[in-house]
DNA sequence: TAAATAATGATAGTAATACTATCTTTTTTG
DNA sequence: CAAAAAAGATAGTATTACTATCATTATTTA
């Protein structure tokens, strides 16, 4: 049996499935190239055609504007995040070794799997760091949240959040943990890389220590009593 | 003794020092107010211009574009955030009570304080949720950092990184939780009004609940010793 | 107080952006 | 093969993000 990942994007998100067509899949392959290069803000749809060597007509075809290309293409990274974590927790019993590989998953911009390979998941992966955020950070915020634009985004949330529960069904906050882990794998990645005063991640090769720093912080919150009084509770660490 | 606090901003972020002028303050003021009404995206120096009642190029011989205006308005917020922090913390001997004082200003829109009566302190706060990080999430982070825009948060985040030492001088991360702390604050009031199936916060008028998630966070992470791998921690949490 | 200097206003102009519209040609499909 | 759909070609518009210039009005200081 071979199975078939198959990413099925909101129709929302674009005026026709760029999926559909091989103009559509080279308008996605040289988004990704072109945002990654001179970063969104600086991404034209002119720019895009000539890449492309089609026109600005039918790019617009395809998308209503450039603020849906960049939606389409964070909701494309969360569909298939979600999917990797899926496939790589689905036979594990214990929710803190799930945890642990979402953590691991989530810390890695190296993905070396065969699928979509007109999308370059290393040039994804650090656009969804740097563009990331700006998809939901706008006054459309909830015209854009009725139309399900973050619907990748929110469900892979839920799911991390239910695996914290499986953990301990007495936390209080896991939608808001997992919530935390997402924004902070991004975040402090980008810190690391543009703004290291702001971590305590040296730059090494490999992403151990974004690892551990990450595990600390949620295995800590989770296995911290909810019914213990945090200010309470560091003051017993202290002895006072 | 009449103590009073002046922001001095760094002058590589205005042509013309805005704080010296009459119409220097009213771009400001107005500024913060057309942010925040239409958003980061849509505003624009022409709009400005009308709002202020001057025109296009006055403006320009202030900032040199709006995205540098932005970052004077944020920078201006950590400034003052860093001043009440201090402030509130000075007396303190207790490392836990000033965190905890920390995280009560992070979390509050409301601030009464009269000083600056030019600059609606609401706004602000809001303004620095919804598009404080598009300050530095642009491909010219490095050259900006060079300039050092981005100093009044670099501050602000290593001194609540070195109070987490006074806490526990053996935790690894005190500069990445500090930002982590930072950046969840905004975001999760964000998600809160906006996305709300990424928190946990129902949205209740005053902010205790943001402010015990964010204090079960930071506690619980600075009380776990660093010694102790994670995982393990959570084995033995459930007895395995 | 007059002269010099600095700040602002008024106006114009340009290249680029973010679209919309229309018409023709090519490709796909029934 | 005919009809329909997709793509190309071209044009056009309002707005944005500036730069430039010159006149006027405050402010400073000699």
């Amino acid at each position: 049996m071979e199975l078939h990942f198959q990413v099925r994007m909101n129709p929302k998100l674009y005026l026709r499935d760029p999926e559909q067509s091989e103009l559509g899949r080279n308008i996605i392959r040289n988004s990704i190239e072109l945002i990654h290069e001179m970063g969104f803000e600086d991404f034209t749809f002119k720019k895009l055609s000539q890449q492309v060597g089609t026109t600005e007509a039918s790019i617009y075809r395809y998308f209503e504007n450039k603020h849906r290309l960049l939606v389409y293409i964070v909701d494309w990274f969360w569909t298939w995040m979600e999917y990797r974590i899926l496939f790589l927790t689905n036979n594990m019993t214990d929710p803190y070794k799930k945890v642990s590989t979402i953590i691991r998953l989530l810390s890695s911009k190296d993905a070396d799997d065969p699928i979509y390979t007109h999308i370059n998941k290393d040039m994804l992966y650090n656009i969804v760091v740097l563009e990331g955020s700006k998809s939901y950070l706008t006054r459309h915020v909830t015209q854009d949240n009725q139309d399900q634009l973050f619907k990748p985004y929110k469900d892979l949330c839920g799911r991390i959040a239910s695996i914290f529960q499986e953990c301990n069904n007495e936390y209080l906050y896991p939608r808001s943990l997992a919530s935390t882990l997402l924004e902070m794998a991004n975040y402090q990645y980008f810190f690391k890389k543009n703004l290291p005063s702001l971590t305590d991640l040296v730059d090494d090769r490999d992403d151990e220590k974004m690892v551990a720093y990450l595990e600390h912080l949620v295995f800590s919150s989770l296995n911290n009593s909810p019914k213990q009084n945090s200010v309470q509770a560091s003051k017993d660490a202290q002895g006072s």
